[in-house]
DNA sequence: TTGTAGGCGTTATCAT
DNA sequence: ATGATAACGCCTACAA
């Protein structure tokens, strides 16, 4: 203690304008400036975001000196003073895996853009540490809460303590549908069914889809897509057309089962990428031809089904836009203040998917009558 | 701003102890409890951080009543007095790909035991935004940086504003050698040489590597490893067995070129998963035979690998664990305050790779004679 | 055992 | 045009 104190006496008693040279020391304030240049802080605090009242001559000054002694404003004091800081809470199920990293890069962009820096808060899927996030964010004042969901959560009871924050709050992608929140979500239900209606389009007669954990929102919503296309079209019926699986492993097990029935499928659907990924080879190694034999369709972030063997058609579910939207909105959320109006509900986004054809669907002209294969 | 000092005008008024029901509401603090409880907010302080001075009967009551109030201490605040935060800024060129996931996901894991935030700093390949982003890791006075490179940092000229923060750094993944920090990074010449030594143990004979850009640290790493390999073994010499892309169109073209030569090569090394990624459909689609005619082996952080088809034999750059040790030296900088020291010159860390072995390599005791093909 | 006072860095509101 | 002061929420040496 003692010694540091030493250290910034020498620091201050070296008036001679050397150049700064101190690495490891006591940060430069507002009040050092104040102090070289014999003047108080509240001028240099002026000087330094332009307020005319300080006289032109002196502002210079006090703004080379600032340069000079490499002054850069304490976040903390003026969070502090300001009552508001420049922080949003990221809270999301993962990190790792597909999706989020392009969603979070879109976020980060537009918060860059604003002035706004990201604190990021996994929960690995824990609803315990998505209480536990969401307090840190309180703790740290942010300005503002961007959160998807973990896959447990489905009911709203233990996001009250949202409500203790007062920050604004905008839901993405894995969200529950009555909370009075602003959200950004993809088309479940529509791309689910223009992914199946491809499917037939192409001359699928005997559609299976393999989806994800039956209680997620999500899932329900791609079934729906899903059952709405098919329920559409006067086609074989399929018996038990839709499996669900939790992961890529039980999502190859699904694919395995299904391509052992007597009567195989000509057409598979797949929810996300993590089912894509498991459920492809034990349809590629099954033996049957993709499309010739059986055509897949997934909706993924666009780029999984690039890497994988053949190329897999799928319906584009743009993370990098969503982030950005996201981020937006709750941006305009909290300049707008819109969010502490009393019945304020929250406004509801969809992001449109874009069909990127690639190779594992039968190109569109090629109207194979019914399917043929086995 | 009259509004405003109503309500909580209001707040203070309703002393009966009613449960805390006000949302978006000004947050409770240590002041608000001491005046309802008629203490000193140091009493309360005391109090809440279980200071034996206090009596326990009064302790528990003050407990008791920032619980219902559902007191959260001001992090801003408590930084502030105490001149040290808990928040560390992760610079990294970004966020998407491959293997910065898995490392985020180590680091955050480490850091949320001890405590710390993330805030999350990308800077885009561009080294402006790395200065930027140091500097705002200074404005917000954190307590340590962890910082990978961009691809172009070849010098350290513009990182003397680490120097400014006055925070520990640990650098890792990208780094440069003659940096006074610690670091951490993945064995790169070992990697390279093992993975080559592998293609040549399992017949290989005309061997070819697809590199990164030669500029990088890394990629000259992985070169050397590649070429010691080689020169340690009687085999044949293949021309141009090192080319360098930027990207995985690149190495598509890199990969091209080499299965349109007079000579195929039957094995071949790519530097990363970008590289492998852009390389295998052109190898693949060439018609030749992997791994019968041609061997093939990476450097991967051990995702994609899985995915590709055939999947290929590497050598697994575990990023988790990459993320995890650095983020432990990190927090053992901090605690330690040893940076501060004069001299102090950082430690250097490596982590060990491990080799998977796929079905893109003949497997070990298939001892081809010599190369075959063609 | 509890209260008092000062200060972390900044800025808004006075007063000069 | 500039200075003085108080306050944001918290902590702690010191006083009582």
């Amino acid at each position: 203690m003692i010694f540091i104190d030493k250290i910034m006496q020498e620091h201050f008693s070296q008036n001679k304008k050397s150049d700064y040279q101190f690495s490891r020391m006591k940060r430069t304030t507002i009040k050092d400036i104040a102090q070289q240049l014999g003047v108080n802080p509240s001028t240099v605090s002026r000087a330094l975001k332009d307020h005319p009242d300080i006289g032109l001559a002196l502002r210079t000054e006090i703004k080379q000196l600032a340069e000079r002694l490499h002054y850069r404003p304490n976040h903390m004091a003026v969070y502090l003073r300001q009552r508001s800081s420049r922080l949003i809470g990221l809270i999301t199920p993962e990190v790792t895996m597909f999706f989020y990293p392009s969603v979070i890069r879109g976020i980060q962009n537009v918060l860059h853009e604003h002035g706004y820096n990201l604190i990021m808060l996994p929960s690995n899927e824990s609803q315990e540490r998505e209480i536990e996030n969401i307090q840190i964010c309180h703790q740290n004042d942010v300005a503002g809460i961007m959160l998807a969901l973990s896959r447990y959560t489905q009911t709203s009871e233990h996001l009250k303590v949202l409500e203790e924050v007062g920050a604004p709050v905008v839901l993405f992608d894995k969200i529950l549908d009555d909370l009075p929140y602003d959200s950004v979500v993809l088309e479940d239900f529509e791309s689910a069914y223009v992914a199946t209606k491809h499917l037939i389009k192409t001359g699928c007669r005997r559609i299976a889809g393999i989806f994800g954990n039956r209680n997620l929102r999500i899932t329900q919503l791609r079934l729906e897509g899903f059952r709405k296309a098919i329920s559409e079209h006067d086609i074989e019926f399929y018996p038990d057309q839709a499996c669900f699986s939790d992961n890529p492993y039980d999502a190859e097990k699904c694919a395995r089962e299904l391509m052992t029935r007597s009567v195989l499928p000509d057409g598979i659907f797949a929810m996300t990428d993590e089912i894509i990924i498991g459920a492809l080879p034990a349809i590629s190694t099954s033996g049957v031809k993709i499309p010739a034999e059986c055509s897949v369709i997934c909706i993924s972030d666009g780029f999984l089904p690039y890497c994988l063997h053949p190329q897999v058609t799928f319906l584009h579910h743009n993370g990098y836009e969503l982030g950005q939207l996201a981020a937006q909105q709750l941006i305009r959320l909290i300049e707008s203040g819109a969010y502490r109006e009393p019945g304020y509900a929250g406004e509801k986004i969809m992001v449109k998917a874009r069909l990127v054809e690639l190779a594992s669907t039968r190109p569109l002209e090629k109207k194979v009558g019914r399917g043929n294969n086995q």
